[in-house]
DNA sequence: ACTTACCGTAAGCAATTACTTACCATTTGT
DNA sequence: ACAAATGGTAAGTAATTGCTTACGGTAAGT
């Protein structure tokens, strides 16, 4: 039940950067604020918003906070896409093979 | 690009509950909208932003329209995931390990 | 001890958006 | 041709939410 939150989270474009952001590796929330459109207290909301759906952990630096990806949410978040897949593909097939079929019989 | 589309609507959590009604065949709408806590005319508008997401595609059978899940859409959600999943990995057991050496630091 | 750097939180505001009701278009059946 | 069924669209409203400014709290440096 935690792709929910993930999903929540994602769907908002700027925590979408955020996470992002931290693809490359770890990053504290001043390099991540650094460059992005808005300012650095929105970006700590993001990141606690993206901390409890399990997408990120974090860990304290001296006086500053390094973030990085928490795989668990990512694995959460694939093992949701993979229920669609089998049943997504067969679905869609059958539907593509009806299309053709009723095109051979519009044309003759 | 199209991923972040496809984000934006399954961060909707009605517009989710529709989704995971397609996941075990193709429905139409009014068999969508059955037993749903919000009226036809909004499902209707979810199913509108889905397939522009290119997350279902429609067919018209008679005076219905029966929707069903596109692949394409999901394929693309999971390649961006898949983006994520090495170098996450690869940061956390860093992370673990980190965690494990300044554990043993501190006992002793 | 004092200052500086870095970050989380609170309050308030503006903008987005998800929902409802009403209406119209299209297709099927009689 | 007319009636019923099905569903997309428009307009309006209420609620959510993402952003900013201001403040407080902790850790490092002098």
């Amino acid at each position: 039940m935690s792709y929910a939150r993930a999903l929540d989270c994602l769907g908002d474009p700027t925590r979408r950067k955020v996470f992002e952001r931290l693809r490359s590796g770890p990053l504290s929330v001043g390099e991540i604020a650094r460059g992005m459109p808005v300012s650095r207290p929105a970006v700590s909301q993001h990141l606690a918003s993206l901390k409890e759906a399990g997408l990120v952990v974090d860990r304290p630096v001296g006086t500053r906070r390094v973030y990085y990806i928490d795989p668990r949410g990512l694995g959460a978040l694939r093992a949701w896409l993979d229920q669609f897949w089998d049943q997504a593909l067969a679905s869609f097939q059958q539907e593509v093979e009806r299309r053709i079929r009723s095109e051979k019989e519009q044309k003759p």
